[in-house]
DNA sequence: TGAGGAGGCGACCGATCGGTCGGTCGCCGC
DNA sequence: GCGGCGACCGACCGATCGGTCGCCTCCTCA
């Protein structure tokens, strides 16, 4: 069987291994994760794990490995389809929001693996491949920023610290989900929340934050 | 002796631990400390943490607390100095900025409490404690937020979600150093550094990234 | 029909976890 | 001089950690 997509309701147990890793790694964090509840939750012995990975360390990079494959992929997606500067990067952004709050597990994963570089033992050939494919989404982003800039679309900033701020106010909101909703008074995650979000940071890039009298 | 400051030199064994601890579980986490590590870094005993403190979680909690208090101070202090919205705004992100440029661990814990709502057992009185103080911070910056916009000063804008980015775009980059020296070419917490970013942070919400020529 | 391999299982391993216990040492008041 | 006490320590505890091993059960295909 193909794996991922015979019918969609059985998948693999691969599959249904690196889901339910994904959520837990997300949520707890990697060390607080212990085999045994992992394999409780997918459903299998804990030994059986091992038939499809070959230790913690190395399913948590093919974890994250597929998480920054998603990501990548969207990226690409989204600035291939063509438009100004400011448009792809407009709907770069309205995208990646999309794609966070479909994958909840995803923003918490990615926020981690983004400040927990010392997490992992060593360098595994999955883990070569995720930097490259990491430094590849970086690159993407920040090439459409600087065509942004020398089309004079966009005013002139240092493009590294404009990427630190947008991963950090796109990824984060859908990082805190808990926090997030005190603060909102609803689940981040929800359409409308979804749909504002993008709004308001949309509108916070155009217009920054003070009021247009003034200027 | 009064434990936090006789002499600058030679701080309790409470506060030593209190910053070592702060260290590691910034690092890597909670679960992924060990008290053994914790003690050797010390430069104590295992077993004499115990006389400190009466179990793990109650050390964390203890901390973050010490975080939480830290930057609730700097928000007040700020805030009270008085000037306008928009003065009074800018000037707490740039002391915020400030102070997580001064304490590299701070930033990287603040965020893991902000998305780690179930690391720990319950409801210690300090973890009680602990969110009345967030709840504090979260309140004042939200007032000045919305004082600047009932004057005026700022556009309309929704003020939770514009809480989530600040904190998303002020936060984030100092909890991930390796990953912003990559991104950067240098050290985010370099002088020069953190001054830029206190001032690319304050242009892009004065004035958005759009070029001012279309406007 | 039967050999073989993939997938799965429970029992088990050494290491390490958070936490406890009994005891030592030095200082301070009496 | 001595009793009490806070700081500290090493040895130890049961539990759990990641990982291994041998065995079983299917399914496939010659």
């Amino acid at each position: 069987m193909n794996a991922t997509s015979a019918h969609p309701h059985e998948q693999s147990s691969r599959d249904k291994i690196l889901d339910a890793a994904e959520g837990l790694f997300a949520r707890r964090g990697y060390a607080a994760v212990g085999l045994r509840e992992l394999a409780e939750v997918v459903g299998l012995g804990k030994s059986s794990l091992f038939h499809h990975f070959e230790s913690k360390p190395q399913l948590y990079a093919a974890v994250s490995a597929r998480i920054l494959k998603r990501i990548d992929g969207c990226v690409e997606r989204s600035l291939a389809a063509g438009g100004s500067a400011v448009q792809r990067l407009e709907r770069l952004l309205d995208d990646l929001i999309d794609l966070l709050a479909a994958q909840p597990a995803d923003a918490r994963l990615l926020l981690r693996s983004l400040f927990e570089d010392d997490d992992l033992p060593g360098e595994t050939p999955e883990e070569i491949e995720s930097k490259g494919t990491l430094a590849n989404i970086m690159s993407s982003i920040s090439a459409v920023l600087r065509e942004g800039m020398d089309a004079g679309q966009f005013r002139t900033v240092h493009v590294p610290h404009l990427l630190l701020t947008l991963i950090g106010q796109v990824v984060f909101p859908f990082a805190s989900r808990e926090f997030g909703a005190d603060i909102l008074g609803k689940d981040p995650f929800e359409p409308g929340e979804v749909k504002r979000r993008k709004r308001e940071l949309r509108d916070l890039l155009r217009h920054g934050l003070l009021a247009p009298l003034g200027r």
